[in-house]
This record gives structure tokens, C-alpha cells and sequence, in this order.
DNA sequence: TCGCTTTTTCACGATTTGTTCACGCGTTAG
DNA sequence: CTAACGCGTGAACAAATCGTGAAAAAGCGA
């Protein structure tokens, strides 16, 4: 499924994740210090990495600036204090998400299925057309040159519209697709949402294309 | 309809569930427990399965996992306390939904009626003829290289006749797989749809060949 | 908790689309 | 020859869809 590099330098946890990770079908590395995450980091091709913060030698939070500096790998931190989240985020290092101890191990199995989703679809790296760039891979959006702010839900939308560029897309498949299998709501919310990001689209609206009795394409 | 495997170690449960999927005009198989569940998802070419989460021998979560291995057939689990939520979804086994007992038979057909249509594949081919180009996957016809714009109901009506091309299809079918198996209405519908559909396809009105006594084709 | 942002729902109106139906014309069967 | 039938057509009427704004609900950080 995934090949993931576990780093702690408490052996107990690392076997317990691994354990649990590879019965989830997934491929494990170990490492225990910062030191070694980065160099294993550098030459292993790892989809996602767990990490401790608190280890001798590199701590978590440096050994990502580190990585950080050739990869842009999915990175879930382990913390043992729930004031490490300040640090981490405040700092922006780019982690992906993060687990504070005591967790239990499907926790941690459930973000890793959470974050490969996501990061899933970031392979498409980025499309330009006219004067609209839409680069999946950083979350950005270009209007001629100029960075434009949209809400999560508009990156989502868009990016999965992009991704089938040309092809017709029914509202059905937007909700299942951008907003997951379980929602059940109206389908007025795609309109919405549709209405929202053509409206941060600015001129490049008319991109987004409505097919009547159907739903919406991308033309790009 | 939708040929469906229903798991419960009830038999009561299994009996209802057939009898209201059977009415709603679906083909259904039962096992008692995970085991036979598994099995029978691996040789029974099931479009759904619908399973309880306590089972003896193994469990809906187990056999969820184990059936996960070869088949992403959609699974709606049928559980009896709320807090199993938590542990499907959570860990995301790969269900697609969820209903709690005590449950109306109708509410799990509603969800078997959701889920059959969003798996429901896109068209994808292309067809060019002449100068007459369809390209169902981004729902659009050129004549000529010049894009024409229909209704819906045209681009139904083509895109069936296309995927038929050369065969005499009659006004029945049309109405049952454009329209819908439970459409009642004039044949004379079918007649006016074809009309305005030729006269969209201006040149190439001719394409749609009138088979007196029978029905249409269209000729590619 | 409060306040702000984002998401979702919902009802309305403008517009597009779908359906019915009667009539005319040509074809076919008797 | 002519009556019945099948089809094409236009126009009236009925229904459905989409965009929108506003408001409720949910999420989220301070």
C-alpha cells in the first residue's frame, strides 16, 4: 500500500506501529534518531514518515526542517505534550498532521489512511491556461500573475475539476469525489460552492462550464 | 436491477431485506456470517453488499477487510449501536454506509438506491463520422469542428443511439434507457426528441435513420 | 466561551427543457 | 380505391434546472 518510515527512539513504540502498519498492509522502515530519519529520508522513497519529537541527537521538529529541504514527503508527528502543537504549527515546518501521546495505534493508522488520501491527488502537479494557473501540488491559484484566496472547499472543488479537465463531471460524482461517500446533502451545495469559486475565478468564470441535466466541466 | 448479498445471522433480518430488495426489482443471495460472506463475495459477482457488523465466526468489520483484499464492492453495514460509527468510519475500512438498527427496510433501500447510482460509470468513448464528432466524456457534438449545443434530453437521446450505432433501436427501449423504466408517457416524445435532435445535427440529420414500423438507428 | 470564517441549506424567480396533442401527409393493407 | 396506420411537425402548456442571496449551522482559533 504504502511505504512508510517510522521514527522513535522508544523501540516499544516503533514495533507496536509497525506491527499495526503492516498489517494494514503497508511497508515499514525504522529509524531512531533524527540524524538517521534524514539520511534514510534522502535515499529511501517513503510516502509518508511518522515522527517523534522528542528524540536524542535531532529532534523531530528539526530533522523535518531538514527533510524539508528536498522533500516535500507527508510527515505525522508523535508528541508527547499537547503544547508541542504551538510549536509545530506556529512554526509552519509543513508537517501533515500529528497524534499526542497516549494514542493508540489505529489512531495513528486512521491518519495515515487520511493523509495518503489526501496526498493522493497531489501527484497532478499543475496546470496553466490563459492567465489561470492552477498549481495542485502548492495549493495555489494564479489569476493573471496574482495569488488568489480561496476556502478549502473551492481548492478542493477546483483541483477535482481540473484533474478531469474536459470531461463532464455530474454533481453526484462532485459530492462523492470533493466531498467524500458519506455526505448526504443537497445538491443546491455544489451550485453554491460552483457560484463561490467562479466568483474568486474573476475572469476566467466561464472556465468552469455548466452542463444542464448534468452537472459541471473545466475547460482549460 | 442490482444484483445484492445480504449478511446477517438473523434470519428475520435477511428475510425482510430480501423481500424489499426483490420488490424494488433486485437479485439477491444471502449468507449468515463472515465466512460465507467472504466466500461468496469472492466467486458471486455481487454490485453490492449489505452486512451486519455482529456476526459469529466473523465479523462485519473483519469481513469488510478480508473481502477489501479482491473486490471493491460497495459495502453498507447494518450495526446496532451508534458507538460502532466511531470504529468503521474511523478506520476507514472502506464502507460506504452505514445504517443503525433498529432500521426501516426502506431507509436501507434508499442507501442501496445511493450508492447503486453514484458507482454508476461515466461514459467515456468518442465517435467522429464524417464531419459529425461526439465526445460523450465531455458532453460535447461538432459539426463540422463547430460546436453545437443541445438539451439534455438530445444528448441522452444521442449518446444512447450512439453507443448503438447501426442498430434499430425501438421506441420502447428508447423510453425505457433514455427516459427511464418508469417513464409512462407518448410515443410521440420520442418522435419530437428525434425531431429537434436532426435538426441540431443540421448536415448530418440524416445520420438518424427512421426504421418505419420499428424505431431508430443511427448511422455512423 | 465568543467571534469570525466556512459550509450548508433553502426558497424564489428566470430561463430552459420536456411533454402532450392535434393535424397533415405519405405509406400500406385490404 | 380508401381506410387505417405510422410518422413528422408546430405550438401550447407543464415541469425541471440553475444561479443566487440570505440565513442557519458548523467549524475553528483565540
Amino acid at each position: 500500500m504504502a511505504k512508510i518510515l517510522i521514527v522513535d527512539d522508544e523501540e516499544k513504540i516503533r514495533t507496536v506501529l509497525k506491527e499495526y502498519a503492516e498489517f494494514e498492509g503497508h511497508e515499514c522502515d525504522e529509524a531512531e534518531d533524527g540524524m538517521q530519519a534524514v539520511s534514510m529520508a534522502k535515499s529511501g522513497n517513503y510516502d509518508i514518515i511518522i515522527m517523534d519529537v522528542m528524540m536524542p541527537k535531532l529532534d523531530g521538529y528539526y530533522a523535518v526542517k531538514e527533510i524539508r529541504k528536498f522533500s516535500s514527503v507527508p510527515v505525522i508527528m508523535l508528541s508527547a505534550r499537547v503544547e508541542e502543537y504551538d510549536r509545530l504549527f506556529g512554526f509552519e515546518v509543513g508537517v501533515d498532521d500529528y497524534v499526542t501521546k497516549p494514542f493508540s495505534p489505529k489512531e495513528v493508522m486512521a491518519r495515515i489512511a487520511a493523509v495518503l488520501k489526501r496526498s493522493k491527488p497531489a501527484k497532478t502537479s499543475s496546470i496553466v491556461s490563459d492567465g489561470l494557473e492552477i498549481d495542485m501540488a502548492g495549493r495555489n491559484v494564479y489569476v493573471d500573475g496574482e495569488k488568489v484566496n480561496m476556502t478549502p472547499k473551492e481548492y478542493e472543488l477546483l483541483f477535482y475539476l481540473a484533474e478531469n479537465k474536459g470531461i463532464a463531471i455530474s454533481r453526484e460524482q462532485l459530492l462523492s469525489n470533493v466531498w467524500g461517500y458519506d455526505f448526504y446533502g443537497d445538491d443546491r451545495t455544489v451550485d453554491t460552492h460552483i457560484k463561490m469559486l467562479r466568483s474568486s475565478l474573476g475572469k476566467y468564470r466561464d472556465k468552469i462550464v455548466t452542463l444542464r441535466g448534468l452537472g459541471y466541466k473545466i475547460e482549460l
